[in-house]
DNA sequence: GTATTATTAGAGTATATACTCTAGGGAGTC
DNA sequence: GACTCCCTAGAGTATATACTCTAATAATAC
């Protein structure tokens, strides 16, 4: 693999561990066994490193909230999207904990962040609409789907700070992808006052399948649904 | 008054308007124009001004959250504890925002933290089951409240990031106290669909006091509420 | 007044961090 | 062999940051 993408890769890898605040350019170089000036040649700075780590995050999201507008949706497109979008977060797990402090230092990473959530909601928001159109949940004026649809997104993106700060007794406490997704439980907690009797029970037992253990209680096991 | 009082507030001023990590211990001192010996005379370090500011914070909170057990919940009680924890919210908001960062630096924190974050959902549950009692709500399982009082909990405290990090175009973009509170926007959303017939009407036009305005077409107004 | 204690100034330090600069190796081409 | 281009090493630097140390001053107690 060349130097190059070795330092996106492990750039991303020690992020999502320690933390992008925690992480220096002279630890990513000493961790792949290279020079700081190896490192900087290939970018020119941090921000840079971060950048393109976003633009993959980016492109990985954009990828999987691609809504087919050919074919009705299907409850299994909906636990798809679940599914892939907290796949997303746990891959790039470090972006969303340092948010505002990576969007002040570099403006072009405001800027796309800023279209990337609007296109985001709007996949929410279509997402909810198709669903509506499927008779999965009931049909809801537009403004609601849209405050609804920033509520969903505050969940999803939000989930795991929560499990680190609230939920985890010890620092140290690893965050495992299964945890990560019980987020998925509380997403669709959200939706249960607007399901339809014909689907209720199926989208119930599928919630129940994402049911957080009690902290320190955690069984190992798989997750529910891939 | 008392130079480690100044020290406090002005830590907290620095904190809350340019994020904790861009305020140092001698940009406090320099602010305060007393010298860096001064500040750590009163403080050992940096941890311990922060963890005392997180200490009001929590006391302020928990004062706000006190439910009375001997009276009915009225919708404006209801409208009290959001406008006040929307107010508490912003007058630490420094807080939330390397919230990661500041548990991982001091355990106290973390520990206190947990419990604080406990107490809150269980306030927030308590609220509910009392707007069911007083019939502003339909009545639900206790762990239906548990999952939805998490989920305003994830709203209320990430409202915030969300208006800097994808609403405001700039960075230097002053978020002001009216914009926050549009959060209560978003957490009555999440009640829409349990209430009673009967208070349907008032709380959604209690609601629609809080709806946001488009960004950049901010209007200068006082906060519907105090 | 004197002893004691609380407070303050301000220079200084150890460490870290993002980044630079120069020199050179290796591979391909003519 | 010489030239070029890509890549790499590694010492080095400017700046920042959290914090220390000593000495002096103000406040208080007796």
């Amino acid at each position: 693999m060349k130097t190059r993408d070795k330092i996106l890769l492990s750039s991303l890898e020690l992020f999502n561990d320690l933390g992008e605040r925690n992480v220096t350019t002279n630890h990513i170089a000493a961790y792949l066994a290279i020079s700081p000036g190896n490192l900087y040649y290939h970018f020119r700075n941090k921000s840079d490193i971060i950048y393109e780590i976003f633009q993959e995050y980016e492109k990985l999201v954009d990828f999987y909230l691609d809504i087919p507008e050919d074919r009705p949706m299907t409850l299994d497109d909906m636990t798809f999207y679940l599914e892939s979008v907290f796949d997303g977060l746990w891959s790039y797990r470090f972006f969303h904990r340092d948010l505002e402090y990576l969007l002040d230092r570099d403006p072009r990473l405001r800027s796309d962040y800023r279209e990337f959530t609007n296109r985001c909601l709007s996949a929410i928001s279509r997402i909810f609409e198709k669903l509506a159109d499927s008779g999965i949940i009931e049909p809801q004026p537009e403004s609601l789907r849209g405050a609804m649809s920033l509520n969903v997104w505050l969940v999803i993106t939000n989930w795991m700070a929560y499990l680190k700060t609230a939920h985890a007794a010890k620092a140290s406490a690893s965050l495992s992808l299964h945890e990560l997704k019980q987020g998925i439980y509380q997403v669709l907690t959200l939706e249960i006052p607007y399901l339809t009797p014909a689907y209720r029970e199926q989208v119930m037992s599928l919630r129940e399948q994402y049911r957080p253990t009690m902290p320190n209680q955690e069984e190992k096991r798989e997750a529910p649904v891939s």
